[in-house]
DNA sequence: GGTAGAAGCGGACACGGCGTCCAGTTATTC
DNA sequence: GAATAACTGGACGCCGTGTCCGCTTCTACC
């Protein structure tokens, strides 16, 4: 890459950053970010296709360095530590991501986008690595289902509609992890708690 | 309401429909729905503000006849059968809509709107209920943890990007229904199936 | 059953973002 | 240092939006 692009490349990524995290992340046009980083509409659409994809770059700086955290880190995120224990960790890990730069997942969701992203795969493979290991049966569409509180829309209504604190939804999502890693719960069917004749 | 009025609401929410089944349901437009529908756009606007409307609209009609069905009907849906049963039929039954009217669904999506329907509300203040019920703690964050994986954008990835069927799906979700609402977990922290030196 | 008044209707308008194109400019290569 | 390839950004046409206003159609009242 040339350097004057390489340049503009930077530009474009920092102004983009301080326009989603002021105001709504879901407005931001091309045009917005071009304005604020100082260069024509055209320079953006030659690397990035909508403004998602900006803030899905640099989203993704931040996923990185937490995907390498759980591939050689140290327990209980890294290798080596019971499936309940990493994933509870991970979930932990990805409250403070989406805490910490929640304007930019939000910016980055264009209808079905966070499903085709890379960061998504790796979540899934790894949380089905650890579900597998819990012997958790219905693997394939479980995964989904743990992986779906995570949702930067939830968290944002839970945290900012709701006022529920991270803290909370952290030890919600810990509960989950030990839950679903759990073996089958007693009583197979049912526990009879209430009265209830049947069909 | 005017009879002319009343006809043309018809008319729009009728090739609204269609045009949502057939095709992107998020692409589709005011203009298209006038067209179809065959009257001026101002006039959908008169009572609708955007196209997620007229499918929110077809939508709740749907979400009606079940939330009556929790309410009033038979158990396990319905008053009578142990939560965790009971949830598992909600599942179950939301899965049946989602699958029957996936394309309102979709269409019904924009941005965050799902959480500030009323619909939502209601969904979780009666899981809310069963979690309650079944002595979950963490209860306020754990209800929308519970909800998440009902969210359309993901059904439709997990059936038509990852090819799961609708049975392994339900199965999954009655299976986290059972999860949730049993007790915690035995041995409280960590199963120790791993050798870890930890701090 | 005729008429006054209101409610409904839809074409027209201005706006703004999108995506592309191309002519001028700047960096790299030989 | 000249040839070549890459980059840049202003300009253009397109499409959907949301609103406005003159015209039409219905309804309620006499």
């Amino acid at each position: 890459m040339r350097a004057d692009a390489a340049r503009n490349r930077r530009r474009v990524l920092a102004a983009a950053e301080q326009l989603f995290a002021s105001g709504d992340a879901r407005q931001v046009t091309m045009e917005d970010i071009a304005r604020a980083a100082g260069v024509g509409r055209a320079t953006i659409y030659r690397r990035f296709p909508t403004p998602a994809a900006v803030a899905l770059e640099l989203l993704d700086e931040h996923e990185r360095r937490l995907q390498e955290a759980i591939m050689r880190g140290e327990p209980p995120l890294g290798p080596g530590a019971p499936p309940a224990d990493r994933l509870a960790a991970y979930f932990e890990a990805m409250v403070g991501l989406l805490d910490g730069h929640l304007h930019l997942a939000l910016g980055a969701e264009t209808g079905n986008a966070r499903f085709a992203t890379g960061a998504y795969q790796f979540w899934r493979a790894h949380v089905r690595h650890l579900l597998r290991e819990a012997g958790t049966s219905e693997l394939d569409a479980m995964v989904d289902i743990v992986l779906a509180p995570l949702a930067p829309d939830l968290y944002r209504f839970q945290r900012y509609e709701l006022g529920i604190g991270r803290e909370q939804i952290t030890a919600a999502l810990g509960l989950l992890a030990r839950k679903v890693t759990a073996g089958e719960p007693p009583g197979g069917r049912a526990q009879a708690t209430h009265l209830h004749t049947g069909p």
